[in-house]
DNA sequence: GATAAAATTGAACAGTTGTTTAAAAAAGTT
DNA sequence: AACTTTTTTAAACAACTGTTCAATTTTATC
């Protein structure tokens, strides 16, 4: 008996694909489940039927982000073959590419960072971003005195300056600073403009 | 008749202050309005009779956060008086202050952002921050050949690094790479850090 | 094609949540 | 003190929400 699942995934496929929609546009608090099946067009009890509660199935919409936004990324800042420069360039252009994919991502996780019960909290733990390699590179750096300023004060400005944007942008947009498209191309700008400006903050 | 208001504002201001403190907390969809009746230690009926609504109640405490954020800055940037660095050093320490005071404000905006019915942007329509002096500014520096990049990236940087670090606080201090107390240390570093960091971009 | 398993549906449940109401208590006014 | 207004309270309402259940339909297996 019990056939394994896997027969028809196009039901289960589609409310993960709506709950990624509506969770990720108005994250979990304000989500219904009644919503989900809408965007889903499908009858609400399947959602409890495929994922066992609303909440189970956040945390997988949820895992899905986490894993897109640090998994790779810890990857770049722990090849130890690779010098400051070169993984802050590569993470700067990766996180630039995911986040034109997904540019809710960062409103996302930000909401669910104070309305979560640390669902967030849950999966970054395995967050090795902040004890990588390049962290450790940057504390010899500062030891050996080329690194003036704290090492977090690095890591904090890669993120800002990649992420903020994607913060901001609805209100760039909305005061029509900056026109459509045109963000994109900011963005693209913002591959060379930011490992420079980094540069320049590491000297 | 009508006793004017202003009598026993103890209860009111009791209210709202519950109120900042939950809705930062958790943002709205995620607040109960019996949390903010529990949190004041009155009744739940005083909410509705007070302000009209969880809604309306909500307003106030997204208006003065608003105003808090934006008014003070746009003055600021506004400013004829000030040269570039100058309006940019004293916003700096402004957000830096205004926000070690209220660490989870950042967080609480940008929740809205997604969540709230653009509540945020009917405040932020107001918002002068990006038709300001210091944008004009930064444009005739741009057509002058002395700003190599597009002066909105100027914008993003200094939001970006003053405000991500206390978006990312919860994360770096969880990691433990940031200990306590340390993280004001870091931000009173960070005053006279961005400025010089930014004066490095425009260069 | 008969049988069993899996998927789908509509209805209902139980708990929650924002709001209202009517009555009581407190404060203010004359 | 009598009376009015304002404030506070407890209870209830009505709508909503996550979840479950029983019945039905569809799909797979022999």
């Amino acid at each position: 008996m019990a056939v394994k699942k896997e027969q028809d995934a196009s039901t289960e496929e589609r409310i993960l694909a709506a709950a990624r929609i509506v969770f990720t546009r108005k994250g979990f608090a304000a989500t219904k489940v009644r919503d989900i099946a809408a965007e889903a067009d499908i009858n609400l009890s399947l959602v409890n039927y495929y994922f066992r509660s609303k909440e189970k199935l956040f945390e997988v919409v949820m895992a899905e982000a986490v894993q897109k936004l640090v998994f790779e990324i810890a990857t770049i800042f722990n090849d130890t073959q690779l010098g400051i420069p070169e993984k802050i360039t590569r993470a700067v252009n990766y996180y630039i590419d995911l986040l034109l994919e997904n540019p809710d991502f960062p409103l996302f996780l930000v909401n669910e960072i104070i309305t979560g019960d640390d669902m967030f909290t849950r999966f970054a733990q395995q967050n090795t971003l902040f004890q990588s390699d390049l962290i450790r590179q940057l504390f010899a750096m500062k030891e050996e005195g080329k690194l003036s300023v704290h090492p977090v004060h690095v890591m904090m400005n890669v993120i800002g300056l990649v992420v903020m944007p994607f913060l901001a942008r609805p209100i760039l947009e909305r005061n029509a600073l900056v026109k459509d498209g045109e963000f994109v191309k900011l963005m693209n700008e913002r591959r060379t403009l930011i490992p420079l400006w980094l540069k320049g903050m590491l000297g």
